[in-house]
DNA sequence: AAGGTATCTGAACGCCCGTTCAGTTCAAGC
DNA sequence: GCTTGAACTGAACGGGCGTTCAGATACCTT
């Protein structure tokens, strides 16, 4: 046997990167074969190679479009020109909204760190120092202003950030609460943190 | 060669758990192998089994110490008859002061669990739910006097103990907070997020 | 219909894994 | 000082690992 029936690059290579990632969220990096990944594909290992050089890259390539694709969903409802409170709300109901969706590229993207190399560590940080710098700058800015009260903008966006992405940890569709209202009550408990009641 | 010099198996076993806690924290369970922890411990791997039936037993006795740690000491400072406002405070300084020395055994505890078989996870579980737990009945508590106004005990509950342990992913002895003004810090904001403002 | 190329198989490579165990050496009780 | 058992070695077991590659088959262009 060789070639399989209606085998196309367009859909063995996104079905090859979802399959990684269902499983590196599931088991972790380092407890899946790349025969674990085949097998869930549909295909030999052998095969896999046709859509990454390596198991280390395909690792880093699901956690850089990860982090990509959230600095750049941030931009496009970024409300830029607003008062520190409402950039607040609106980076929490963001945050909470985007990540709850992706409860297995959030997990990877915060948990396999150490799986990385180097150099590939270094650039996923880089990323994700950029898009945490979103929350502090907001901070910043409303503690300097006035309209929030807190200890350390650092600090506080590091435990914000915490506290909204600890969201992906217990929250599953078709349970009591919607995402919408999950995401206000989040926002809320943010916004009353920072001393800027809701 | 056979046995070593100074041989002990009261200082053999704390430093083959030690090198555990400290290689399964670093690389992960699954991508540490028994002769990686050996090797650590300066023995061969053969020897770790006069400590451990195995290497999930490992992993398993170093979770559960952990968090039975935790549970007595909360138990031993926790203020008991007291406003809720007070016991949420004391809960957050103290979860913050106990987990910030101790980053790599939560750290453990909160990642690995992926890597314990099915009965060995529902006895973590129940351990974590019982301490967690304690911050819920705070809460819980606090919304129904009035004292805390919040959106939902159990969310509040998560997203609290998901702030206040984030404190381990960055917190380094030797910067410039000690640990007892980040404590203070946490448990600023913990006690603003539900509207009792410190 | 034919040729070329994209896609995949199946076997193989060297290496490391968790665990076991017979044998060896050290420490401690008498 | 001898004996006994605790502590450890070193080799071995079967099996899985990531990765490579020649060969086979399906699809696409002409």
């Amino acid at each position: 046997m060789a070639r399989k029936v209606g085998s196309h690059a367009g859909t063995t290579g996104p079905r090859v990167r979802a399959a990684a990632l269902r499983l590196f969220a599931r088991e972790g990096y380092a407890a899946v074969s790349m025969r674990a990944i085949a097998a869930e594909v549909g295909v030999q290992a052998g095969a896999l190679y046709l859509y990454t050089p390596d198991k280390q890259t395909l690792l880093f390539d699901l956690m850089r479009e990860h982090l990509e694709e959230v600095r750049a969903a941030w931009a496009a409802v970024r409300p830029d020109p607003a008062p520190p409170a409402e950039r607040l709300a609106a980076f929490a109901r963001f945050h909470v909204n985007h990540h709850i969706d992706r409860p297995e590229a959030v997990f990877i993207a915060y948990m396999e760190l150490r799986a990385l190399t180097p150099e590939n560590f270094a650039r996923i940080e880089a990323l994700r120092r950029a898009y945490e710098g979103e929350l502090e700058a907001i901070l910043r800015e409303g503690a300097c202003s006035g309209a929030f009260r807190l200890p350390d903008a650092r600090l506080a966006a590091r435990a914000l950030i915490a506290m909204l992405t600890g969201v992906t940890t217990w929250y599953r569709a078709g349970g009591p609460m919607s995402r919408a209202e999950v995401a206000e009550a989040y926002a809320a408990l943010a916004l009353r943190a920072v001393g800027a009641p809701a």
